[in-house]
DNA sequence: TTATTTTGTGCGATATATGAACAAATGTCA
DNA sequence: TGACATTTGTTCATATATCGCACAAAATAA
């Protein structure tokens, strides 16, 4: 690609958009200039469009995201079939289990849910189609970064903050590069405590006709109800059913 | 605003965004170009910018959205403190009611959904954080549509594609207008058929403090198992509880 | 008050958009 | 099949718009 085939005014106002997020609902110009590392009047000039076209409010002081910018991210969802084709069969899964189920696709070294079926809140985190979390220490990670190449997977996870949840949190790459040889071995992932002290899930791949693993899918658990031990006996059928059923389903 | 603080590229390139969506989920920049009626030059920039930062796949011929998309709409899911709070009452409400339940607030002529605590599906529709749906015809967008100013609701109404989607759909303004009227004098809206044949639903609005209505809640229900009559004896009850509980949280 | 931080603006240097021209691919019809 | 017409993608020159700096004004803190 040529130098002049990139639009940097665009690249800038996503970088922007980008800056919203957690504790920053409400950003002042020079807060989104530093966090973006971008020049204050450029990022003026950013959230001012963001506000025109209504993508933002802006008080004056203060600028805030509106549900418009969803647009965004649901030309995503609707535009892709993945995440309304796996719905119904989560919604199963969920059922038949007793507790959430969900799926997610890689990127870069987090893994975004799409879809998600949940029976009542396990988790401390609000997930929602959309939401991240890092591959590294997730179930459904594990399993989508099974596959690659041991070069990639090495190179993710040094991109990687390899952070210590909890006492449970495997940090180490290589006993995380020997674990996605035995998930690639035996097809699934269990966690157990690793994310969040108190919850356990397991998870498997969904592979398309090919044999490309295109996402992943999981159950998650409450540790007090469900021991790790019992993850894989109580849930690993279910998982390997909707994975069937599913398989004929990923043509393209 | 001065002209100069509009950023024309930035504009275009989520212009670019949007056009995918439904049934476009590979878009050649031909078909993006006639889309979004810019130049084919132009939008050719925008969705190799779009590839380049990782947004977007191209093949060559045709560019589709990657799942880091969807980190532009989760800036606000996470960065708005909304739907996280209304969450776990979503859930409660949810368990409470054995009915799927939903959040919602107003962009434009659509309401779009930030939160959806759902129990097995019921509608054909796959409803997410995200999803929009026309507020003329969902119960909660005429929570949303009552309390506005009556020339605000009809300038939306008449940008309105006023669909007749079911024999029940209402489409006549005048007839909507008196029953935003109804809304506001009651407190609730009852849909029975008119989004889609088989689901009545039911919607409260969520007020801030200041008595602004920030949001909607709504429980959907199969026709088949609980008549448009019933709706209100059953759960409108269990909607006003949450509407109560929710009432202190919302200081802003 | 002064000091510090934040926001707004003018301007030259630089980057981008435009529309036409061309090349390549695709489709159409005899 | 081959010749022609269309559509699509790409490149280029130039008119135009944006960027980032420097400074001024305003707001905020000390």
């Amino acid at each position: 690609m040529r130098e002049t085939d990139f639009v940097s005014g665009f690249a800038r106002g996503l970088k922007v958009i980008e800056a919203f997020g957690e504790t920053r609902q409400r950003l002042s110009i020079a807060e989104a200039a530093k966090l973006t590392e971008l020049d204050r009047a450029t990022v003026r000039r950013s959230l001012l469009t963001l506000a025109e076209l209504g993508y933002a409010d802006y008080d004056g002081k203060f600028f805030t995201l509106t549900p418009k910018i969803l647009r965004l991210g649901h030309a995503y969802l609707s535009a892709t079939p993945l995440p309304a084709l796996l719905q119904p069969h989560l919604d199963h899964l969920s059922e038949k289990a007793g507790q959430s189920a969900s799926a997610s696709v890689l990127d870069g070294t987090d893994i975004v849910y799409i879809a998600r079926a949940s029976q009542r809140r396990v988790m401390s985190i609000n997930l929602t189609p959309g939401s991240r979390l890092p591959a590294y220490c997730a179930s459904m990670g594990r399993v989508l970064l099974a596959p690659l190449p041991e070069s990639e997977a090495r190179a993710i996870l040094a991109r990687s903050e390899l952070k210590q949840n909890t006492p449970n949190t495997k940090t180490d790459s290589d006993e995380l590069i020997a674990e996605f040889r035995r998930v690639r071995a035996e097809g699934y992932a269990i966690i157990d405590q690793e994310l969040e002290i108190g919850l356990c899930s397991i998870a498997v791949p969904i592979d398309n006709d090919r044999g490309e693993t295109v996402a992943a899918i999981n159950i998650g658990a409450p540790a007090a109800l469900v021991p790790a031990a019992e993850m894989k006996e109580r849930y690993l059928p279910l998982l390997k059913e909707t994975q069937a059923a599913l398989r004929p389903l990923l043509r393209r």
